[in-house]
DNA sequence: CACCAATTAATTGTTGACAATTTTTAATTT
DNA sequence: AAATTAAAAATTGTCAACAATTAATTGGTG
């Protein structure tokens, strides 16, 4: 077995993986402007890290920074939404390609037990551990395809992903479709039909997106 | 006409891009180890803000970063190669697909006039000018889609397209295939039938992988 | 001479103070 | 009272010193 290196934690990873969750959580709020001394104050961390927790954050899309203006929380928009979509339907797509000749009976072992976590987290009404859930399971075919560049890109996408669910989330609850989506994507992929799978996950995103949309007009 | 705004240009912004040109100009080469103090008694500036602008390059993959242990400029393998060009012929296609219907002949005329600067370039024999006029040309495409998240991840791509260039212009000189290639794309581009564009670039693509593969048998 | 341990040096991570810039407040004028 | 300007407070950007960790050196031992 191959042991992973283990690193130190750095203030400075710690500081950005616990405002990631913040906002992912919803703690703060889209749009919300935040100042380095707060934060600062509130994580009881000096602003060195804290600054470049931010500049990863704000990177990832999570906050959106100017030069000696200030700091806000990513605020979202429907054009943004729409192009989530879209992109995150190019590439599980072509990651789905790549994966096709890689699937074995412990990969697919793999994705059915990912899908029961999910199952269970939906379940027990729990949010945050549905939509982790979600992003592992849909992160199965990225894996799979063993391409390192196409899963850093897929790591770019996921901040927004989690947002945009926990939006849905919030407003339809945990319980949705979502999850009969779900069950024929994992039904599709046990099958032979690679043709099939695609153009499933072109409809499955679309009913997402139609799905969000409807959510966001009530703003 | 819309102003942009100009926002003062920090250190940590002019030290990445000062960085960021050097490794992509082949002054800092690929493997080789960086010390922050070094690089900040060179550059005339504090850590604080070149911590930052590392930190941003290791987001872009051109430095390799690890906690405690040091800096690299990042170094490349035939597999990353395979791996960005495939990743590149999925983008470009769905760029493609998205702007196929933004055409007009305004946006035609620009792209004829990147063509045109890009040979100028390569008769120039100026690799850096050449190397720029490369990526101009096909970040057209992503511009005309008017996707914002498909054209950040064409931005997170670039630096690496742009190291991978450069290797292959040192190589075989600024003059090539590539350049026939191009032009090819270019009438495709002027014509209707979107199907051999996505054609096109699928086989373009393969043709450039084998090339640099051939290049780098040398090592 | 090779090998190991302890010590030293060098490097990265963190901190608090200071400078540059922006926002807010207060005073002044019309 | 509204608008303008000047002072101040607050915030972001930068710096230099200190702590934590790793790499290099030295000295001893078989």
């Amino acid at each position: 077995m191959a042991l992973s290196e283990i690193r130190p934690l750095t203030l400075s990873v710690q500081v950005r993986d616990m405002l990631r969750d913040q906002i992912m959580a919803g703690e703060l709020s889209p749009g919300e402007r935040l100042t380095e001394i707060d934060l600062s104050r509130r994580l009881k961390v000096s602003r060195g890290p804290l600054r470049e927790a931010i500049l990863q954050l704000t990177e990832e899309g999570l906050l959106v920074k100017k030069t000696y203006k200030g700091l806000r929380v990513r605020s979202i928009s429907l054009r943004e939404l729409e192009e989530l979509y879209s992109m995150r339907t190019t590439l599980e797509r072509f990651a789905f390609k790549k994966a096709w000749g890689k699937k074995t009976d412990a990969a697919l072992e793999d994705l059915r037990a990912r899908f029961d976590y999910l199952e269970q987290s939906r379940n027990a009404q729990d949010i945050s551990a549905a939509v982790n859930g979600e992003i592992h399971f849909h992160s199965w075919v990225y894996e799979l395809s063993n391409h390192s560049l196409l899963q850093s890109h897929w790591r770019k996408l996921v901040p927004l992903v989690r947002i945009y669910m926990s939006i849905h989330n919030r407003q339809h609850g945990v319980c949705g479709v979502f999850m009969d989506a779900n069950y024929t994507y994992l039904n599709l992929v046990q099958g032979d039909d690679l043709a099939a799978v695609l153009l499933h996950i072109k409809d499955h995103m679309q009913k997402g997106l139609d799905e969000v949309y409807a959510s966001l007009e009530v703003f």
